[in-house]
DNA sequence: AAAATTTCGTACAATATTGTCTTAAATATA
DNA sequence: TATATTTAAGACAATATTGTACGAAATTTT
């Protein structure tokens, strides 16, 4: 479905947004060994989301990353499209090449209708669902995150 | 979302169903050239399925794969659990421990009432697609397959 | 200014997925 | 029975994804 860089990035915004205070960084050290992931791996990652604007990161010593914004304009599609792309929102679940977009609705395949209702829900949700609603929505934060 | 291994195997087993003859097989180069992709790969992926009983496989002349029911009683679902297995149904789309099945609805992620409501039906369109459908629901049905 | 810290960027390495090749086994036909 | 055809099985190879290492650049502290 996500590729796992894609998940381990959604898991490390989220931690972000949990334990964000203001001004301040939190390094990939600290974010890698709470979240039990490689630490040089999610720096690759997190240069990704930082390169697209949707985290801020400083060098040097007391810096690591913060988010650029706030976090309920952060939605998990944002998170998903800096990451994996737009793809599995869009294209046609099963690889048919009769459901390409430009094509009309009657030479599509007898699959694509029903999947395109799913595919939509499906969008909605990650479109819908902001980084606050993680840090908002449960008791004990942190604990959504830890493996 | 599927991996293309599992696209490979949908398409080969709606082929088989569109040109389905009584008591024919189709051999592996037939489908291969047909549909496009690589005779030797096409073939690990049939005997997979083959292997499931939803294939029918002989060897020697004239020999090939047929489905090995109705194809009616094959769907989208039945070829996914036998190529990618059922995780894609089932787990947590944003891979959080937290989500896992023991747990109560209280312990689980923000998003996960949402996700799963979209997984549920996303599982329901496979699970209701039935091959038949393919090949009755469309004018030219090798028009589906083609690349 | 020097040293320490920490991200950035690139190159490298391991693993998983995808694809290929070869030989063996089975079946049909001559 | 011999030969041709075609799947079965497993080893091998290429590619994509995931993960690691290291030097350079930036910032803070001393």
């Amino acid at each position: 479905m996500l590729s796992n860089t894609c998940k381990y990035g959604i898991r490390a915004v989220i931690y972000l947004a949990v334990n964000q205070i203001e001004g301040k960084k939190i390094g990939i050290k600290k974010i890698s060994e709470e979240l039990t992931l490689p630490a040089p791996f999610l720096g690759k990652i997190l240069q990704m989301l930082a390169k697209k604007k949707m985290l801020a990161s400083t060098k040097g010593p007391n810096g690591g990353f913060s988010l650029a914004k706030d976090a309920e304009d952060i939605t998990l599609f944002d998170i998903v499209e800096a990451i994996d792309g737009t793809d599995v929102f869009e294209q046609c679940m099963i690889g048919l090449k009769i459901c390409e977009d430009d094509k009309s609705k009657e030479e599509k395949c007898p699959f694509h209708e029903k999947s395109s209702v799913v595919r939509t829900k499906f969008y909605n949700a990650f479109k819908q669902q902001t980084v606050k609603d993680f840090s908002t929505g449960i008791k004990n934060a942190d604990e959504i995150l830890t493996f």
